[in-house]
DNA sequence: CCTTCTGATTGAGCAATGTCAAAACCGCTC
DNA sequence: GAGCGGTTTTGACATTGCTCAATCAGAAGG
């Protein structure tokens, strides 16, 4: 089903000892574009937290129908495991950086109970974030997704351009297609619906202007009847 | 936008210290169908674990569409907080009983660490199950949702009938509709569908026998091209 | 037993989104 | 700067699932 000769970490992946002494195992990690971090059903011994780049979560089905669970942007923590296996394949959309914390330190009873703490915060806070994404997935229009992922990603990542706010895409099309549960070309023709009508510029195919951000915001969350 | 009279927990619930003494704090509560347990945005003090019944979590938008983030079955953890207050709705479906835990006690880096890694566990397995959901809901047919929620109600709470799987469904139509991101109606038409290929069959309106359990299983794969 | 109410089913038509195909665009390499 | 491969955009058409509406079924109460 899944790619099953399952490259080890090293082959992609170069660790670097932290130097912050104070938590003993903790090390950085880099991540080229395109390369994997972990592949469904691998055995989780390690978590991610992003430092900086952009991880692509996502999950196949045996006839190719793939869901991109999230983007990991930084900040965000990657790698929970479920009976000791990650659940879903990640990788790098752009060179990325990411703190590594062997599973075994946060999830025993032993381990440091800050980090642990820490550990439990993301997870929770993770569980918030997918519930919104339930709603979106269940229940809102292709322009309702489009401006919810619009929005939520300026909020997040969004860069002062003048009086409005830049965001960079790093992702596909077919990625944010695979996210929202829609096809590409139904994300390319809502992008030109926003364009149209003057709520958003593409300034470059990976570059958004945010124009009107209250109207992206009013329409998603269903305010365009 | 929400019930703002926010009904206290005492309205609604019976709290029984437990008799457990070796977990200071734990107590049993239970709930009638139909009453709430905590609603969006409460402040979430307490955590609860499903002990017997079911509970139904919902998101409400503005416009009143509705979304079934999950129904919570014996065994599972409902009340995950987030920046301390609940995200979702939660009621009972039927006569539920509960375990509770005090959120201070299982958060806090003091707190019995045995209940704090079994509130991590159970944050790691709410994480796999909704990374599940996202598939279906983004990416299955309406007759793949049906199948599939069939198949894993079947195997966590189908009870032997002869030679075949009975599932109760103490949900409605609209529940399991906006559960699956879908109408009453295109569930509906969907339980006749698999109905008439002889698939399931339905005994009364909340019952249902699984006849097929592999072909069901197939259908929810996609293996019906 | 009859009425009533709510939820479930079925039907007909329609709208949103998917599919298939072609064209345009962009970044590379030669 | 010409050619190439992959991505995006656009168009025409098909299909899935939704909307609106009518009917049906089952539970509760008089």
């Amino acid at each position: 089903m899944y790619v099953t000769a399952s490259p080890s970490i090293e082959d992609d992946v170069i660790v670097i000892p932290s130097r912050k002494r104070s938590i003993a195992r903790q090390a950085t990690v880099t991540i080229k574009p395109g390369k994997h971090l972990f592949l469904e059903d691998d055995p989780a011994d390690l978590i991610y937290e992003v430092a900086s780049g952009v991880l692509r979560l996502t999950r196949i089905m045996e006839d190719g129908r793939r869901q991109v669970i999230a983007f990991g942007y930084p900040g965000d923590t990657v790698g929970f495991p479920s009976n000791g296996r990650y659940h879903t394949d990640c990788d790098a959309l752009v060179p990325t950086t990411l703190h590594v914390h062997r599973r075994s330190d946060l999830e025993s009873a032993k381990g440091d109970p800050e980090l642990h703490l820490r550990l439990l915060r993301a997870a929770l806070r993770e569980i918030s974030g997918m519930q919104d994404h339930f709603m979106m997935l269940g229940r809102k229009s292709s322009i309702e997704k489009l401006a919810s992922f619009l929005t939520v990603l300026s909020a997040r990542v969004g860069e002062p351009l003048g009086e409005y706010t830049q965001i960079a895409l790093p992702m596909t099309r077919a990625d944010i297609a695979d996210f929202l549960g829609l096809t590409t070309e139904t994300i390319s023709r809502t992008f030109t619906q926003l364009r149209k009508s003057q709520i958003i510029a593409i300034d470059h195919v990976n570059t958004v202007v945010i124009l009107k951000p209250v109207a992206l915001r009013a329409i998603a969350q269903g305010g365009s009847d």
